[in-house]
DNA sequence: TGCTATCATTTGACAAGTCAACGATTGATT
DNA sequence: AATCAATCGTTGACTTGTCAAATGATAGCA
């Protein structure tokens, strides 16, 4: 494998990284990123933000943002934990719950951004990516 | 195919893409678009901004600001084409051309950021992006 | 010739990520 | 009890991408 090559690879990597996050993006109305954020912290409860940090391996900085947007937009709360004032818990409103079930009932599972790939497909991209993403 | 899985996808994509930039980066001192953005210069000889723009499927404006940040390194000349005032022609510079060779040459084949993945695994993974990235 | 449309590049404003430095808290050690 | 180190979150500076408006150049046409 010449480095020619894996640089051609790495590229396509990342021209469908933005053409796939803008596509949900237009899709669903929420932003890859901020969706998945929602997400975790539904399915957490209630978590700090270095729990999501974590969970998304992405950086501090970037949750603190994501969730002063999310904050305005009244989709999410946060207080600060009485017990450790360093920390933050985070959870979903009632109306980020209510938007992303609406959100999901209106997403049509046949022409979605991946439908151009078969279920096996992506089930073999998804493995492919896991064993990129480990260390 | 449920919202939240496609999500899940998605985000690894993402994850996928930051992980290996990076990486690719720290181990050959080239920015992968910039380092991209050099092979295609470098094979197409001489060419236009816009073609560039097109065989990278990237923004305009990007290409002017990485095309100023490797004419300050010295890896590019651009010049307005005399023929058709409006375009700029580009080429590498010697400068360019060793440094990618001296980049090249240190390259361990063996042991690259994509190590994790065998050369079949690495043609499936091609497959399936080219898929993503066709329209 | 002069207008107008189009084309190529540039610039400005924004989004989303990183890292590094900071402030506030907490926990541990002496 | 006082200090010192570690942890959590925030902020600022920077990178790299986008889109949209501005600029400059050319081409077609009345």
């Amino acid at each position: 494998m010449e480095l020619r090559d894996v640089s051609r690879l790495l590229y396509q990597i990342k021209l469908a990284d933005q053409r796939v996050a803008t596509a949900f993006e237009t899709e669903t109305g929420f932003s890859l990123t901020r969706y998945e954020m929602l997400m975790v912290v539904g399915e957490k409860g209630v978590c700090s933000q270095s729990e999501i940090k974590d969970a998304m391996k992405i950086d501090n900085a970037a949750v603190t943002r994501h969730l002063k947007i999310l904050e305005d937009k009244g989709y999410v709360l946060r207080e600060r934990n009485t017990a450790n004032h360093r920390e933050v818990f985070v959870r979903l409103t009632d109306d980020a719950a209510h938007a992303l079930q609406t959100c999901e009932r209106n997403h049509d599972t046949s022409s979605h951004v991946m439908s151009v790939l078969s279920d096996d497909e992506m089930a073999q991209l998804s493995v492919l990516l896991k064993k990129l993403n480990q260390v």
